[in-house]
DNA sequence: CGGCTCGTTGAAGAAAATCAACTCGAGTGG
DNA sequence: CCACTCGAGTTGATTTTCTTCAACGAGCCG
């Protein structure tokens, strides 16, 4: 039942095919390129580059890094299927993209990509909506990396990945298709912490891990409590912000 | 000579009223708003507040922040004379910004600013090179915060900021205006930290500290080499590469 | 001058990194 | 089918780095 091979990891890309064929969305551009099978491991661009391609992921995972001197690797984002990398009108790729799992991706030339969101009323907000999305993670990012405990990058990373590879018919069961330096390297962290990190988050009963790649969500409001996100606007933060010399009249 | 008031941050945003006033660029559709006087600590835009406005700092230094819970405070980015930020699409500003030192902006509608772009071919290139820039720095960002040390940080922040506030006609004598609290929730550490920081670099001789909010750069190589970037593609480089698990063939 | 904020420095503590041993499970080959 | 091997993951002990707490000092303003 947990004998997941190389290829296990196809699962929750289902809607990608499916996708309505209305030129609104920006997925309808890749329809025509056949995708190409990257087997895990194997990159898909290079960072520093020149941007020739845009890239959507039919099948599988894919991480995009960067590797900076003495061998560390910060992995800047994951993208699951139905997602689009390399988009960002910069003249050279910003990050190596490498297969987590054995992938399908679709290409088609960013000039192309370019000039037919150019050509698009329907499609430019979509083009738009897509580079917010990038910028607000990049965003939700530096606020796990600068402010966040082992515990709560960990938490934040298990509530952003559910809804990517949760087995549908099996909620509450992730799949992670990331090994463990993958995450570290995404969370800023290394392996032994994430390793601790999740057996103190079972010996709590938040979750349980079913095997390296999968995990049971047990309590998934605890869960999203332990994220260390601010969501209600309270009294502390207030006094914070006048501690730090804000004059808002926010109070 | 070091007496600082309030107000003597209007420096190295000479550039600024000087722009050519073709519509190749940006700045120029700032050209027609009468500058508004912020004082230091007051805010600009709030985040999660609709993206009504762009704005452009005239003079002084912008911080861009988020808060999250219990207290704590991220400043995503420091907007510098001729910077112009709340340009990205998003419907709704991602942070808040306040003034570091007293400023002046400008600012235009949103729409109008999005229009303008939308009609010119000449600005379209300028705005998406502003975005790029953006995202890179996004990017930048999350690799110090991830990888990097105290020492790495505040180096890289250096370096970052010389350009920025180098007075021009005394080379190397860099202006701080931010104040620790600002530097250290920009790096994500404590000012503790910043400090200490800055004490070890006085006594390994690269800078000297001038007072509270000036610096002189002793040794710029020095100090871009205490950065943490990778220049060189090294074999060690490469090593983690395969240990990382790809296959890119690149050694 | 005195009070205040901001910054620096020291000492103690906590969190995560590092180093090292061990376990588990998947794949291999007899 | 079972033993073996190897890499990935876990766990423990130790060290390092940074944070936290606390005291002190310097510049600024009334």
């Amino acid at each position: 039942m947990l004998m997941l091979g190389k290829n296990a990891f196809a699962v929750a890309g289902l809607a990608v095919e499916a996708a309505p064929p209305r030129r609104l969305c920006l997925s309808s551009l890749f329809g025509t390129a056949l995708p190409e099978t990257i087997p895990a491991g194997k990159a898909i661009c290079w960072e520093g580059d020149p941007a020739g391609c845009v890239f959507q992921v039919a099948e599988g995972v894919v991480r995009l890094q960067r590797i900076i001197g003495e061998g560390r690797r910060v992995i800047t984002a994951f993208q699951y299927a139905g997602d689009i990398f390399g988009a960002f009108p910069q003249r050279n790729y910003l990050f190596t993209a490498e297969a987590v799992s054995d992938c399908r991706i679709r290409r088609i030339g960013r000039n192309l990509f370019l000039g037919e969101i150019a050509g698009s009323d329907a499609l430019r907000p979509a083009y738009m909506g897509l580079l917010c999305k990038e910028t607000e993670a990049a965003h939700e990012q530096m606020v796990l990396l600068s402010k966040k405990n082992a515990q709560e990058r960990l938490c934040s990373f298990l509530i952003e990945l559910a809804p990517r590879t949760e087995m549908s018919g099996n909620p509450g069961l992730l799949q992670i298709p990331m090994n463990r330096q993958d995450i570290a390297d995404y969370l800023g962290m290394t392996i032994e912490t994430v390793s601790r990190t999740i057996s103190k988050l079972a010996a709590i009963q938040v979750v349980v891990p079913e095997g390296r790649h999968n995990l049971r969500i047990v309590c998934r409001q605890r869960l999203k409590e332990l994220c260390g996100n601010a969501d209600a606007f309270n009294l502390e933060n207030c006094h914070r912000l006048v501690r730090h010399g804000s004059t808002a009249d926010l109070c």
